[in-house]
DNA sequence: TGAATGATCACG
DNA sequence: GTGATCATTCAT
């Protein structure tokens, strides 16, 4: 199975999220596999991005998002949703891309268990129901995605660049003016439809 | 449009 | 300790 080494997060983190549209998430819950194309992200810039968690330096909470590129950041909001990222660049800078929306692929029997709904579109567009669809919580926090066995990312069928667009993040008060968010163009499975 | 629901963080 | 805030989702 093709992978991405810890080089492919330690790159500029508007480059990796780019890139991690058409990729892999994939879970090992409780030994039932289900996995997604990657539709949907957003970059986080660290120092430099009010929007971002660690804006204000590491914490407790946001500690995983420093770690070096390739390390899962998961954390729970409106206390109701769980939401993954994973860490970009080099140890200590605290850059991430959240993972927004993927299209289901396999396991999709458990995703439909998880989310208590059937239909396609609605299992995994967006950053909580795909937490939620691919049974992510705090027990991935920290976790690998290179090589980790509850959450990996991995290379999927490559997407033309001309099919990626670049916009505003979502759901955010500060920084909105930043086009720090990609999905697949005319993709079904992304969180808001125009 | 607003309720649900809890952890986090700034403040003092 | 307290209170505002929050990278969301769903039903009304």
């Amino acid at each position: 199975m093709k992978k991405f080494s810890t080089s492919f997060f330690e790159r500029p983190t508007l480059k990796v999220a780019r890139d991690l549209i058409g990729a892999e998430l994939v879970t090992i819950v409780d030994g039932v596999e289900a996995a997604g194309r990657i539709v949907e992200v957003e970059a986080y810039l660290g120092a430099m991005d009010p929007a971002a968690h660690s804006f204000r330096g590491r914490t407790v909470r946001t500690e995983a998002m420093f770690r070096r590129g390739g390390t899962c950041y998961v954390y729970f909001i409106y206390g109701v949703h769980y939401c993954v990222n994973v860490a970009t660049r080099c140890e200590g800078i605290g850059e991430a891309v959240l993972i927004r929306a993927v299209e289901p692929l396999r396991g999709i029997e458990a995703m439909e268990r998880r989310r208590r709904v059937k239909n396609l579109l609605h299992l995994a567009s967006g950053p909580g129901k795909l937490c939620e669809a691919l049974g992510i919580d705090l027990r991935m926090y920290g976790e690998d995605c290179c090589c980790s066995s509850s959450i990996r990312l991995q290379p999927g069928t490559p997407v033309p660049e001309n099919s990626i667009v670049r916009a505003p993040r979502i759901g955010i008060r500060k920084a909105k003016d930043k086009n720090w968010r990609f999905f697949l163009k005319d993709s079904l499975f992304v969180s808001r439809r125009a």
